[in-house]
DNA sequence: CTATGTAGATAGCAGAGGCTATGCAACCAG
DNA sequence: CTGGTTGCATAGCCTCTGCTATCTACATAG
């Protein structure tokens, strides 16, 4: 397959990456050992730590190499509509209510980094500066509609770049938890008051959409 | 101390849990031990065994157990402003900005429910009721402020919950990563976003404020 | 063709963690 | 007072995991 030393290492590094960032993502980081990953890039486990050290370091370069980020995706989204209510609806349909399995694996692999962020200053620093980046992307994004009349500018992009991250994130935690309690209706409305658009469904309807968590 | 066996047991059971749960909250479940947990609340791992027959029966035991969910906490910061947009600015400080130590302890464990919940059955359904009468009683107050004109019935108290919470987890998400990134002001106005309240900071100083993460 | 460096396999160690089997003192019924 | 029960302690088993030390096969240089 691969013929230089060379190439056999790279091959081999990407091979651990990807099998890591599937694993973490599907079992979580502490449930994964490193024979797992090993074993599902073909490899053992002195390969990893022949690459990287530790598994903490496998984590790290994980995290250097990695691209699909949250913010990434959405600005995926964005590109497949028009108008702003469907750009909106495709959000809340790709990412929140109707998410491929892919896209769900990498918004629970987001949340446990985050979560071992809080806790570990190696992995907050570089998703610090992911998120930096992110917020950025965005705000520029919503700046361009504001100056090209799209939308209203009911707030300054900076702030709407925030909002639009927390809520996607939180709205995102919470059809994970209960998804009969929240239809897609209801995820683009929530969207939507982000920008002072009224895409509520009918109120007679949303008073009543809600339905009680599925009893154990 | 305790005298019958019967307050024995009633004593132990809440050490244990009283225990676990400041040590989850603060080390993270899987980075705390059963042992852990009992010598933290004067006991061995044999009463924990006795008591709750598994680690996941003790995290179970927990969560049923458990009152202080982050709408609990928001709702005891609403109490305590009269106007909304203080009380928007008390969530915003007291939640997420300045927390205490204790808030952040609780909103970290919860988190880290929500996460584990994504994988383990059990525990999303506990959950899922608690989130459940949270949004109810939430989208119960909304209710009332906009009877009492409060606020402008921008969208149904249904959608205002859902929103609410979920900005709040997400700006919470956001700030614990990057303090730096996230003065009070604009989370204030992003909680205001939900409300049509132009509580934003001063357009130039809002384009400005935010500082580029704090390398390595 | 040989010498050498290197990617990665193999085997195994040390420690920890969940859990169990058993022991024992405090309590309680009769 | 006594025998049984209860609440928890003690000790240890067993598995798993991160990691290391050592070895092998191959690729490359000379």
């Amino acid at each position: 397959m691969a013929r230089t030393q060379q190439q056999r290492k790279a091959d081999t590094r990407e091979r651990l990456l990807s099998a890591a960032a599937q694993l973490f993502a599907e079992h979580g980081i502490d449930a994964v050992s490193v024979d797992h990953v090993a074993e599902a890039a073909g490899r053992t486990s002195g390969a990893v730590y022949d690459h990287f050290g530790s598994k903490q370091g496998m984590l790290l370069a994980l995290l250097d190499e990695w691209q699909q980020s949250l913010v990434t995706v959405i600005a995926a989204e964005f590109e497949l509509a028009s108008t702003v209510a469907e750009r909106l609806r495709a959000v809340a349909a790709n990412l929140i209510v109707h998410p491929s399995e892919e896209t769900r694996r990498l918004l629970l692999l987001e949340r446990e980094l985050s979560l071992r962020a809080a806790r570990d200053p190696e992995v907050a620093a570089t998703l610090r500066i992911r998120a930096a980046e992110a917020h950025a992307r965005m705000a520029r994004g919503f700046a361009a509609w504001i100056a090209d009349g799209i939308i209203e500018p009911v707030a300054d992009p900076d702030t709407l770049a925030t909002v639009f991250r927390a809520l996607v994130a939180g709205l995102e935690i919470q059809h994970r938890l209960d998804p009969a309690a929240m239809d897609i209706d209801t995820v683009t409305a929530a969207l939507g008051r982000v920008l002072d658009l009224e895409l509520s469904p009918s109120t007679h309807h949303s008073f009543t959409h809600r339905r009680t968590p599925t009893p154990t």
